[in-house]
This record gives C-alpha cells, structure tokens and sequence, in this order.
DNA sequence: TTGCTTTCAATACGGCCATATTGTCAATGC
DNA sequence: GCATTGACAATATGGCCGTATTGAAAGCAA
C-alpha cells in the first residue's frame, strides 16, 4: 500500500472515532486522549497525524459532512436519473437525507449539528460548514432554474431566493424533529408542501437534466 | 428593599454577565471565575447564588429566552391591537423578532443558538428550550386559527403543521442569516412568502383576537 | 453582650486537558 | 554497517476548571 494511502487510512480511523464519541457524549466528550481510546490507538499516534486538536476536529467535520452531501446528491440523481422523477421529487427526497429520519441519520444529525453548533465561534469549521452550505444552495438554485426550463417552476421564480429559503427550512425542520422525534411525519409533510409550492407546475417533454 | 428582589438582583447581575460572555467568547468561554471577574463579583458570591455551574447557566438561558419571547409577543401584538394589521402582518413582524437582524438580536441570537446546542447534551437545557419552543408553537397555531375565523386562512389548514413549519423555517432563516448577513433581506422575504403561503385571505369584519 | 445566620471573599484541592518531551524500534538509504 | 528518518508509545508538564473549605464581616434576635 502507498504510504499516502496509509496515512489517509490511519486518519480516518481517528476521525471516526471522533465522530463516535461526539454522537455518544456530544462535543465536549471529545478529548485527544478519549479519541484515543476508541480509536484504540494511542495519543502519541493521534499526535502524529495531527498536529492540533483544532486539526484533527476539522478532518471529522469535513468527512461527516462529505459523507451527508454525498447521499443527498446520489438519492436525488438515482431518481432523476433511473426513475426519471419529476425534479421535484427528487429534490424532495434528496433533501429529506438530511433529515434525522432514523437512528443512523439521527446520530448524524447530531454529530453534524455539533459541528455547526462549535463553527459558530470556530473559524476554521466555519469554512467547511459554509463552503459546504454554498455548494448545496446552488446545486439547489441549480435545479429550480431546470425547472423552469421544464415547466416545473413558473418564469419568475428567484432560484436563489428559493434555494436559500429552502435549506434553511430543512436545517429548521431537522432541528425541530430531532428534539422531537415525533414530528417527523410533520417535517416530511412540511417539506413537500414548501417543494410543492416552489414546483407546482408539470414538466414538459425534453427537460433538461 | 425585600431581601428576595435583592436576591433576584444578584442572580440577574451574574446572568447578565454569562450572556456577555457567551456573546463574546462563546460558551465554552463561560466560567465560573470568568463570570465573576464579568460580573464584578467573587467567586465565592457567584457560588452563594448557584449551587453549581449548571444551575448558574440554566438561569441565564432562562432569562435570555424569555426576554426574545416577550419582544416577539409584544410586537405582534402591537401591530394587531393598535394598528390593526392583518394577523399576517403582525405574525411575520414577530417572528421576525426572531432573526439576528441587527447587532443587538444578531448578539442574542447567538447567545441563544449557543444555549441551544449545548441543549442538544444536556437535559437541564434541553427543558427550557422545549418548553419555550412549544409555547411559540401552540401561539402560532392559535393564530392561524385565528386566521380561520376570520377569512385570511383557508378552512382546511392544519394549524399546528404550518405553525412547526413556520417556526422550523425561522429558526433555519435565523442560522444562515447569523452566518451570513448579507442574506438578511432574502430571508425577510422569504420569511414574508411562507406566511403569505399560510394566510393567502383577507380579513373580514369582526374578525377575533 | 452573646450567639446564630446570611453574605460574601480568598484560597486550596483534585482532576482533567492539550501538548511537549523523550525514547523505542523498524525501515530505508548510502 | 551505520546514520537517518518515520511511526509510533509512554509519560511529563503546566494550566485551567469546578467546587470545597475556611473564615471574616455584618445584621439581628435574645
């Protein structure tokens, strides 16, 4: 194995091991020495691979966030792509992967939300953290705008507008239904409704993407 | 002077300076011997007051949710009793309270998102935010009802969905508009198009509240 | 006056944390 | 063979933190 490789391999397994002990004890559960332990490695091997504690948080964040992204643009391209959905539909669901809709995306959200949470007076996670909102809002601003295109979207629609107003209504909803868990089938709802209204046309034969 | 208004007094003098703090520093800049410097007291006297840090900060929470609270609440109901507005109007102006729109609420904003998060951890926390959160939620759908009556909202609404919606909405709008101000007029507009979604009518006579 | 309670102030204490230091051991280059 | 370097491990260090302890004033009841 390429040496680059092994060092790419041994920070990931730190990495997630913050991960797992910010979705067990939160942030503040996370120490270079706990890290360690559930890493099952030890801090001096931490320490090698980063240099800082600040270094070694960011490499989590960016990977946890890389990983949510990843899954909100595959379900959204598998169903536009093989079960050729309306774009709404896709962005629907596309955008419901953020949602803590199970264990596994809740924990996610948790850890993520931990994230954003500390990126507030944390510059250097506010960069991932805003670099990464910025490229959702435009892969969304992206889609409205095939909408209109489509016929999906009347003409006038400000795409920019939209995008932004609606992640910020999923990042609101995921809030809620994760303190409250029993509003999820309220937070779907929600969703659909605020698609519906950005989308309440029917695409036209020929539409691009 | 009753010696409960003094004893009052002090929490409040040392409440204020946690807030000043958080806003400051962030809260993990919150300690007990920081607080007190801030505050200009001993450690000693904070400790008279707070058996524990927690509780020290459960209070400081408490008081800083309430104070927004009480000025959306007042503002609304400004709007509606003495200038008449459309339930509408006078529930977007509130709810706008909400949003980091100046220095001083983009101030409390974080100072309550950072309360927030560390909710997420921590159950003592966690209380005071559902509980304030679930009154928000029960006022609005109160209103959209309202709404009802009066002909600005279509019979068939589901007042408690929209109101979790509107308020997940705020609450998203008020995280990017923090990390970004120069989305503040996008996310008034996009506050006012949810609303307006929610109560597309117009009022007739007699209408109530 | 005496003694008790409240209100603080100063400081001690024990723990945990991030990071620095130091050393070990294997691989690699020459 | 031998110095050098990379990959760790173990432990030391110094600092800060929450809280406990101790005690000094001051008010007040008896």
């Amino acid at each position: 194995m390429a040496t680059e490789e092994y060092h790419e391999l041994r920070r990931g397994q730190v990495a997630e091991a913050v991960t797992r002990l910010i979705a067990v004890h939160g942030f503040d559960g996370v120490t270079v020495a706990k890290t360690a332990v559930e890493a099952g490695v030890s801090v001096g091997m931490v320490q090698h691979y980063f240099s800082t504690k600040d270094d070694m948080v960011r490499y989590a964040y960016t990977r946890v966030t890389e990983r949510t992204v990843a899954r909100m643009e595959r379900r959204a391209t598998e169903l536009d792509r093989r079960h050729h959905s309306s774009i709404r539909h896709a962005l629907t669901e596309g955008l419901a992967e953020r949602l803590p809709l199970d264990d596994a995306r809740r924990t996610e959200w948790r850890v993520s939300f931990a994230f954003a949470a500390r990126a507030v007076d944390h510059p250097a996670l506010a960069t991932v953290r805003t670099s990464t909102e910025s490229a959702i809002r435009s892969r969304l601003a992206e889609a409205i705008h095939n909408g209109k295109e489509c016929g999906e979207v009347p003409d006038g629609a400000d795409a920019d507008a939209q995008a932004a107003g609606l992640l910020a209504l999923v990042d609101g909803l995921g809030l809620h239904t994760y303190l409250d868990p029993s509003m999820t089938r309220l937070a779907l709802s929600e969703l659909d409704r605020a698609l519906s209204a950005v989308f309440p046309g029917t695409c036209r034969e020929n539409r691009p993407r």
